[in-house]
Order: structure tokens, then sequence, then C-alpha cells
RNA sequence: GGGCGAUUAGCUCAGCUGGUUAGAGCGUCCCUCUGAUAAGGGGAAGGUCUCAAGUUCGAAUCUUGAAUCGCCCA
């Protein structure tokens, strides 16, 4: 007996069940045990989630296909690693602790202390970690898991007292040490499971990354002006700024008059000989210069013009009097104020060299500026000037744009460039350094009112105005960034760009255009910039001196032999600030002393060593080897190659110069249902946790798998829901009607397989053939899409025919061998479809196995749970071999494709019934059929399932075919069209006047016809067959169906019995009878009806299960009344 | 500013190298089956294929331009 099952069923309860019973039976555990032998391995590498936050569904969507293929290679016999990885170090945990604890800046950070800070950070990610174990489990991916309770002592032990000795059992064995060095040492060997890119050996491992770029010269420290951020007072990286980095922003627009000091009008054209003397008569001469960020006006040195663009020189008369000319580009005069005259012309390029007062030369940080210069030019001091670059547009502002190299990255070259002074206005947090007078102290985008005033006071605004654009924000924090010259560290990219190219070629990328664009970003990267001034990170291993040198540090034993000072303090501590920092070391020749830069790591360090560090690179070389590279990695494309793809490449390069993965998977991004981004803040975000209660894990990952990985999937509920119809519940009302019936025929499996006689049997076990063949194609080759498809239709064939044609299989009491047949059918089909399915629906696939399988066993109960476990050994689904393909025999294909053409007269059929108003209910005399031979023969075949499905008494294969059709000729217009090119209009025209059928018949004699004095071969032309009124046709097989639809009284007997059926059965169903229960049946109807029945008693019986059919009312039962055709009816049923 | 891609039914998308009547799923409406019943099946309505010009016997498909929207990079 197998445990009965209930059509209607809470799946994510039964989820939970099944969670519990994996994890009373230890079912992960055992299917690790099984593999690890095996010679064959699937190296599979987890691109590290940030442990920061709550999982989302769109990290399901990712964690889906991670868990789909672990699975699959495991069923394939493979070993595998399991190893899960948290991504825990970074700005992203930092901004977080300060949101939780209300910092404002990194003052608040250094007043609360680096030490105490560090352990939040710690203790946030172990708790995200906890709980992002917690949902991976719930989604059903199989992991080696940390036990979530262990991560959450820990993270509370991490803040309380990091120093306290505790211990942990892995596999009985114990191992001791304080709460943080057993911190440091999560998912390595020794206590294994989810790896934290936070560990020892993950940092220790970059330092060697490191310093072998070092060894090759690739470190250098450099000023640049880069985008920062500052609200968390660091550098943003190019690597960082991505699209969503960038957003709608109001700004001010300014435009200011730059004075002129000296200038050369020898390349002017003037108007007129007048407007020179205009000119020479105006008060001052001005550049008109334009900015969006106005707080770096106060840092101004140059001001560029475009070498090519024309300039204009007006003059415009004030209110006040005052008569001034301005220079700016003459297709942007637009902006100018009032009336204006042009006076003349002149190129950009014969404006290089001018010369203009500063705006802010009154200022002490100017005047200290000029000091410095001059101390380093000999007394010489630098002027103000006017610069050419191609950079200048004029769609908008002046066409000239003010230059402040300490203050713009396009700037800071170009001040480099021309040799000029840089002046940094503003501190880390983006305030205005000492000596810009009022502006100091005052944050950047605070001050254009300021701003305003100054220039207005200095006589320099000329207007001011609002200015809409993207603008780029802090990716963590949502704060606008400014730009700031500051010292970073770099790795070059001169050389490791090309050696990157080449490994990322031998990569196969899916989709293909992955490696297109990874190619792309390699082409056009700047230096990688990896330092970040923060404190919860990777320790940079770069120890300076005083006279500016420095040194890299490759390990944890190199770094204890060159310490000099401080390693007391640092030892027993993770390699972080502040301990780390407490070591200093000597220089070997000048015997300097070296401290570590304060700068963490850029945290794509910390995941692309992940191929290195957690294959035991620096431990254990065999082991590495046996699992580098990866055959699979996995993420969602957008941002990766810049990121993990990119820093997973490039570590690979420098360390071995190899690929780090075989395969990279790359799917697009998660959107909700109408294609709108998930925000939390916007009310449109659907939390992991709720979608698994509301729609079941099994559900969403059958969306995910069905996706296609360059489309954005839109999530919601709809398209669960449609999931959930389409494939799930078909698939649990075939296994549902399976176990009714077995249960009722006492029909249990038995080891010999009985070799499939039936037809329908023969064609469903084909079919599942044919789909495990692509099955398996398809996720060998990566691609889950086309797996899912071809069950799903797979599903839909052993449910919409196969069950269907097979239910009266089921029925009759006996136990004959075509029943048996049936069963075993079925019970073969539903366990390898367990096993098909499993990687994609862990759930449902082994709840179904699990009953059909170890009946005996309970699910629910611990007790048979451990019986299970100990007396079979591959107990669960996951644990099976995956169905193998298998080449098709000729008489399967056969078969396959004699149902189809089956298939398509009945769809036909059904149609002209639908057509024709006849219910399918009534029986009707014949269907003609118009086919080909070898149609015919299939037909011929399937002549019983036809007939019933169609409900007719006969098929007939229509000789005179003009009976049921005509014919269209057409020409084939893909092989004349080449060949008769402009006079194809006329053998068209001319065909469509010969008579169809003498055309018809030369063509089946293989004859050409003669169109306008052209011959056209037979095969040129095509015949369709265009079915006459009320028959349908089908257009691929040109086969033609038609209906008779004349009744007499015996068929429209019948057809008043079935309903009779049918309703009683209605009755039996809403009295809540099981299937099997038989019952008495009394009834009373009006004359033509009492009629039928009494023809059809044995037929009503016999379908309704029925001892009794009486016209004398039963005493009580279940009664119904109904009236249909015309006729009334009354039932009376009860059980017996 | 540069590069790439897209624009087809109310919605989400197919439509290969030009070819005869442009498809699917969802949604809507109608019908229907019923020992799977909080399902299943069938049918219908719905499209100037973004716009304009060109190439061609023939253009959703190729070319050019425009518009709009994405993505990537400055």
């Amino acid at each position: 007996m197998f445990q009965p099952v209930a059509t209607q069923i809470d799946f994510p309860a039964q989820e939970r069940a099944i969670l519990a019973f994996w994890k009373r039976t230890q079912a992960f555990n055992r299917l690790r045990e099984l593999r690890a032998n095996a010679e064959k391995r699937f190296s599979f590498i987890d691109g590290p989630i940030t442990a920061n936050n709550p999982m989302g569904v769109h990290h399901a969507w990712g964690r889906t296909y991670k868990d789909l293929w672990q699975r699959y290679f495991a069923m394939k016999g493979y070993n595998q690693r399991w190893q899960n990885g948290f991504d825990c170090q970074g700005l992203w945990v930092e901004v977080n602790v300060e949101k939780d604890m209300g910092f404002r800046s990194k003052r608040d950070i250094e007043t609360f202390g680096v030490e105490r800070f560090i352990r939040l950070c710690k203790q946030r990610v172990l708790n995200s970690a906890a709980l992002q174990t917690e949902q991976s489990i719930r989604l059903g991916y199989w992991m080696d898991w940390d036990d979530p309770s262990e991560l959450r002592m820990l993270a509370e032990k991490i803040v309380a007292n990091p120093q306290e000795i505790i211990t942990l059992t892995r596999d009985g064995r114990t191992i001791s040490g304080t709460v943080e060095q057993l911190v440091g040492q999560l998912g390595l060997p020794e206590l294994g499971r989810s790896y934290f890119t936070f560990s020892d050996e993950n940092n220790y491992q970059i330092w060697s990354f490191l310093k072998k770029c070092h060894e090759r010269g690739w470190i250098y420290r450099g000023e640049d002006v880069i985008p920062w951020c500052p609200r968390c007072a660091t550098g943003i990286s190019q690597h960082e700024i991505d699209t969503e980095g960038y957003k709608d922003r109001e700004d001010p627009a300014f435009t200011v008059r730059m004075k002129l000091k000296s200038f050369d009008l020898s390349h002017v054209r003037w108007v007129s000989p007048e407007a020179r003397q205009k000119f020479e008569r105006a008060q001052a001469a001005f550049l008109l210069a334009w900015t969006t960020t106005p707080w770096t006006l106060p840092a101004n040195i140059m001001a560029a013009v475009g070498p090519k663009l024309t300039y204009a020189l007006v003059r415009q008369v004030h209110k006040d009097g005052e008569v001034a000319a301005y220079f700016l580009s003459n297709k942007t005069l637009g902006i100018l104020r009032g009336e204006y005259e042009v006076l003349g012309e002149i190129e950009g390029q014969h404006m290089a060299g001018w010369t203009y007062e500063g705006l802010f030369d009154d200022l002490p940080a100017f005047i200290e500026a000029r000091k410095q210069w001059q101390d380093k030019h000999a007394g010489r001091d630098f002027e103000h000037v006017v610069i050419t670059w191609d950079g200048v547009g004029e769609d908008e502002g002046t066409g000239i744009v003010h230059n402040a190299p300490g203050a713009g990255p396009e700037d800071y070259a170009l001040g480099k460039e021309h040799g000029l002074p840089k002046v940094a206005p503003l501190d880390e947090n983006g305030h205005f350094l000492e000596g810009f007078g009022e502006l100091t102290g005052k944050a950047a985008h605070d001050v254009p009112d300021l701003v305003e005033a100054m220039l207005k006071a200095r006589g320099r605004l000329y207007r001011r105005d609002k200015y809409l654009h993207r603008y780029a924000h802090c990716w963590r924090c949502g704060t606008p960034l400014v730009y700031r010259m500051v010292d970073e560290w770099y790795i070059s990219m001169d050389e490791l760009r090309y050696q990157m190219m080449a490994v990322s070629e031998q990569i196969n990328w899916i989709p293909s255009f992955g490696k297109e664009r990874e190619l792309d970003w390699l082409r056009n990267m700047h230096d990688w910039m990896i330092s970040k001034k923060r404190y919860w990170g990777l320790a940079l291993p770069i120890w300076e001196y005083p006279d500016g040198s420095f040194e890299v540090i490759g390990s944890y034993e190199e770094l204890k032999a060159r310490a000099v000072e401080g390693w007391e303090e640092f030892e027993g501590h993770t390699p972080h600030r502040p301990y780390i920092d407490k070591v200093k070391i000597r220089h070997p020749i000048t015997g300097q002393i070296g401290r570590r830069v304060p700068d963490v790591g850029n945290p794509w360090l910390d995941a692309g060593i992940v191929a290195y560090s957690t294959l035991r690179y620096r431990t254990d070389r065999a082991y590495w080897e046996q699992w580098f590279p990866a055959d699979f990695i996995t993420e969602s494309f957008p941002g990766q190659f810049r990121n993990w793809f990119y820093s997973l490449i490039a570590m690979s390069t420098v360390l071995e110069g190899r690929m780090p993965t075989r395969t990279i998977l790359g799917f697009a991004t998660l959107l909700d249902e109408k294609g709108e981004p998930m925000h939390k803040s916007k009310g449109n975000a659907i939390e992991f946790n709720e979608a698994a209660d509301r729609a079941g894990a099994d559900v969403m990952r059958w969306l995910y798998v069905r996706q296609r990985y360059d489309d954005n999937l839109l999530f919601g509920y709809n398209a669960l829901n449609e999931v959930r119809r389409q494939v799930i519940l078909p698939l649990w009302n075939v296994y549902a009607f399976f176990v009714t019936y077995a249960n009722a025929d006492g029909w249990t499996p038995t080891s010999e397989a009985t070799p499939a006689t039936n037809l329908l049997d023969k064609w469903i076990l084909a079919r599942l053939a044919e789909t495990t063949n692509s099955v398996n194609a398809a996720l060998d080759a990566f691609d889950a899409r086309p797996a899912a498809l071809a069950i799903e239709k797979f599903i839909d064939d052993l449910s919409n025919w196969y069950v269907r044609r097979s239910r009266e299989r089921f029925w009759g009491s006996q136990m004959t061998t075509d029943k048996q047949s049936a069963y075993a059918t079925l019970y073969s089909v539903l366990t390898t479809l367990c096993r098909l399915l499993a990687p994609i629906v862990p759930f449902i696939s082994e709840a179904m196995w699990q009953n059909l399988r170890h009946a005996d066993f309970r699910l629910e109960h611990p007790e048979d749970n451990a019986r299970l476990a100990e007396t079979v050994r591959e107990f669960s689904v996951h644990h099976q071999p995956y169905p193998q393909p298998r080449p098709l025999s000729e008489e399967e294909r056969a078969l396959l494709r004699e149902v189809a053409i089956a298939r398509t007269v009945v769809a036909l059929g059904h149609s002209t019934r639908a057509q024709s108003k006849v219910k399918v209910r009534q029986p009707l005399p014949k269907v003609m059929i118009v086919a080909d031979e070898e149609a015919r023969r299939a037909i011929r075949a399937q002549y019983d399932v036809i007939a019933d499905e169609l409900n007719v008494k006969a098929l007939e294969f229509v000789e005179r075919e003009s009976e049921m059709v005509t014919y269209r000729v057409l020409p084939d217009l893909k092989k004349l069209g080449k060949k008769l090119g402009p006079d194809l209009p006329k053998v068209r025209e001319g065909l469509s006047r010969l008579d169809p059928d003498t055309v018809v018949r030369a063509v089946r004699a293989g004859q050409p016809i003669a169109v306008n004095g052209i011959a056209l071969q037979p095969d040129e032309v095509i015949i369709q067959a265009v079915p006459r009124e009320g028959l349908l046709v089908a257009g691929e097989n040109g086969i033609v169906v038609g209906l008779d639809t004349t009744l007499n009284d015996d068929l429209i007997a019948e057809g008043l019995a079935r309903e009779v059926v049918r309703r009683v059965n209605d009755l039996r169903k809403a009295a809540g009878l099981n299937v099997s229960d038989r019952i008495v049946l009394s009834y009373n109807a009006t004359e033509r009806l009492q009629q039928a029945i009494r023809a059809y008693a044995d037929y009503i019986r016999r379908e309704t299960l029925s001892e009794t059919l009486t016209e004398t009312p039963l005493p009580d039962g279940h009664t119904a009344s109904e009236s249909f055709d015309g006729e009334h009816l009354t039932i009376t049923i009860k059980k017996v």
C-alpha cells in the first residue's frame, strides 16, 4: 500500500516536512558519503554572497542554478566539494553597522574605537550568514551548511569576548581556540563548511597575490583625482560606479566671468572696423565659463576651449552701465542675458595661452599655492591660462570649461599635461580645507549659495541656472560623490590586461556575449585601484618607509620573520585592523622602520581569490590540483564583468596564468511583474521567505529554471501561480491518480519488468526516453531552460494523453494483464520522472519518491526515518543515479510520429465539433478524413483511440478528396523567385487562372505545367488543400477532418445515457464518495430519457459502479434534479 | 560624447539566411470535458510588425535616416 495522496495539497507545508525528513535522515551527508570516493569530480566554486542582509528572491535565482547542477552531477556520480561562500569584508558591512550605531562619519568610528567596530562588523557578517544559511536551506539548496545556531553563538561571543576560549566539534573531533581565532578559521579544512572571505587564509592568500604583483613591478602608489564618497570618506573605484551609481540630480549651473589679462586679437575676424573700436572702448573683456559643480570654482586654475570651435566676441551693456566684452562659443549665444552685439569671431586654437585673473586669487589657499609654486620654480609665478582641449563641447554651457586640476579627473590630467599647479579643496569628508575663507569647513554640495555670493562680491558671476543631470552617487550609501585628489594604491594593468584577455578567451561563456563584454571591459579598464581608506577589510600588506619606499609582505610567516615591533600585540588576532597596524618592519638596507599603510583592500580582492584560498592552494597543492580549475561558476551578469568575474580572472592570471573556471554562466536581472526593479522603499519587493511560504520553493525554482538567461525575469505571484497550475499540479495529479488506483487495486511494484505491449505504454516510455535524452543534453550544456521545457511537455503528454487515454484501463474490478502493464508502466514512468526532476524540484520529487519507493516508512515519523536511513543505503531520490540517455529504436520513433498524427486528427475533430456545436458527449456516426498514406497508417493503428476521443462510431478515409477539399495551387516562391525574378508576377497570375484539379493531376503524375509559356516543374508548385465548409484542415500534414452530424434515435439515446452517467458521477463526487465505492441508483425521468436509460442500463450501471438501477425511489441518500436537452431527471444514490 | 542592442496582439516575448494567411504564453470573451475537479481541453476577438525613404517580382526580416527605450563605456 502507498500512503494515500491528497489532490488538494499545501506544497509549502509539504516542503517543510521534507526538510525535516532530510534533516532527521542526514540525507545530504549520505549523498556526500556515497560520492566521496568517486573518480569523477565536478568542481563548482561558489561566488560568495554578501553576508549583509537577508537573501532576496534574486539570490534564489542564481542559487537554484547552483543547486541544480550540483545535484545533477551528484546523481551522475561525481564527487563534489559542496562549499558555499560568504563575502564578508568591505564598505557595505561598515555602512550598515554605522547605520545601526547611528554613526555619521569616520570620526564617530574612531571615537567608538576601531577594534570594537571591527567586532561589530564580524558580528553582522556572522548573523547575516546564519540567516542566509537558513533561507538557502529553505530553498532546498544542498550544501555543506553551517549550523546557524553555531554562527549566532559565534556572533554573540565575538562582541562579548573575542578572547574567550571555546570548543567546537566536527565529526566527533573537537577544535579549541579563542572565539576570534575560530572565526578566522571558518571554512578552512579543520572546521569545513561555508567559506568566509574574512578568514585568515583568504586574507593571507591575497597577500601572496599582491606580493607576486609587486615582484613584477605592478603595484604603485598613485596620485589621482578620483570619485570620492564624502560620507564614507573613501574613494570609489572605477569598478564600483556602475549604472546604479548614477542618479538624476539637480545642481546649480554657474556661468562665470573670467577677466582676461593678456590676449591676442590678431586672429579675430571683426564684423566691421567699428566693431573693433567698440571692443576697445569696453571696460573689460571676459571669458564666459560654465560649470555644474560650483564647489570646484574655488580651485580653478585654467579655462579650456575647444581648438576647433568658433568663439564669438560679443558686447553687452549692463544695467549698471558696465560695458563688457565676452568670449563664448558662437553656438551658445542663447545663454546670454539681455541684448548683445556680436563684434567678431575667433577659433579656439588662437585663444590658447591667453591669461586671466583668477576667480579666488585672494584666498589664503591660493596665496599659499603661489608661494609653494614659486619656491619650486625659482621664484616664477604661475598664470591662470587658457588651454585647448578636444573634450570641450558646445551642446550646453558656453564652450569654455572651467578647469580645477585638484577637483576633477580630466582636469587633473590636463593640469599635469600643462604643468600647472593643483589646488585640492576638500578634506576626506568632502569639506573645504583651511584657506578657503568662508567656505572652510563646509560640505562641497552645500556651498552653491556661498560661492554665488563670493563670485558676486568679486563681480564674476554672470548667471546661475538649474541643471538636471545624471550624477554619480555612492553605490552603497547613495551620497552624491565629489572628486578628490588622493594617494591610492594601484595594480598596473599595462601587462596584466593582455594576459587576462588571453585567459578570458579560454573560458566558455554562457550566453556567449559574455566573453565580448569581459574583453571589452579589459580593453578599456584603468589600473585597478585596490586601496580604500576604511577600517573593515583586507589589511593591505604594504609597509611604507619614511623615505617613501615600500615593501609588500606575502604571508603571515614572512611578516613574523620581518617584524621588529608590535608582533606580540598582533599575534593571536585575525589580520585585521587595528592589531595588524601595530606590526612594524625594518628596511634591510636603510634600516628605516616601516609601518603598514592604513588602507584596507578593495573587497573584490576578497572574492577573486577564492579559486585559490578555498582550494588549499598554499597548504595542499595536490588537493588544489584536483579541484582547479572549476568546471562551472554562475552569477548574475550585470556588474560581475567588472567585479567577481574580473577579479577571479585577474588573480588566477597572476598566480597561475590559467583560467579559474571552464564555464561561466551568467543570467540577467530579476524585476517585478511590471518590469520594474524591486525596491524595499517602493513596496514592490518580494521577500524570499514570503515567496517560499506562499508559492513554495519548487514552484519558484521551476520559474527560475525555465527562464531565458539573457532576459530579465519578471518575478511575481502570477508567474508563480502559472507554473503551479501548468507544471506542478498536473504532475501531482498524475501521481495522485496512480496512487489512488494502485491502492484500490492493491497493486504493488514487482521487481520483474513486464515488457510493454500496449501501444500507449510503449508510447509514453518512448516519450520518456526522448525526454530523458533532451534533458541530459541540455543539462550537460548548462542550458537549463530546454530541460525544463522538455519536462513540461512530457508532463503534459503524460497527463493529457497517457493517463487520460489509459483511465479506463485502471477501472475494471479484475486485475488483467493489461491493467498490470498499465500500472507497471505508469509506476516506472513516475519513478524515472522523479529522478529526472530531482535536481530542479527537489521537494516534490522526494515526496513522490519516498511514497513510491518506501511507502512502508512514514515520512513524518522520526522512527521510520531512522529505520529507513539504516536499512536503505540510497534512500533519497537525490542519492539515485540520473536517468541515462539512450538512442530510440526505429519502432519507437515510428510510434511517436504515429501518435502525433493521431493527436492532430483528434484536435481537428474536437475543433470541428466546437464549430458545429455538437458536444462530444453526443455520439456521432463517423468522421471523414483526408490523409496521405503515412497518416492513414497511423490513423488505422490508433483507430480506437481516435474514435473514442471524438466519440464517433467510425473513421472513414475519403477517397474522392474533392468531396471534402478544393485545391489551391501556388508557386513555390523560394524556388521560383531566384529563377524567374521579374517574371514571377506573370507566372503567379497565370497559375491562379489554371484549373486547380488539372494542375494537381499533372503534378501527381510528375508532369511539368506550362504557365504563360514558362514550364514549371512539379516540385516548383505547392498544392494546398482547402477544406470545404464545415471541415477543418491541419496545416502541417495536410490532414482534413470532417464530421458527419446526422443523428438517429439510437445515437440520441446513447448521448442521453452519457449525460445521465455524467450527472450521476457528479453526484457521487458531491456526496464525497470514493472512486471505487459502489452504489445503488434510482431515478425519475421524462419519457424519452427514461427510454434511453432503460436501453443503456448496463452501460450506466457499469460507468457509475451502480449495483442496482431502479425507478423505485430510495428513502434516503443523495439526490440531484436537473434539466437538459429538453428532458428532466431526478437521481438518488446511496453507498452500499 | 562613443559603442552595442531593442521597438511585433492589452501584457511578456518568438519570428533562422527576404517568400504566399506574422506566431506562442498570459489576460479577455465563448464553448466544452469530467473516476486529476481551488484542475483539464477547444474556439474566438485582438496586430497600418515605431515612423519615413530606399533596394527587390516580393520587406516584420536587408540598407539609410528619424524617434523612443535599454545596456555597456567615457
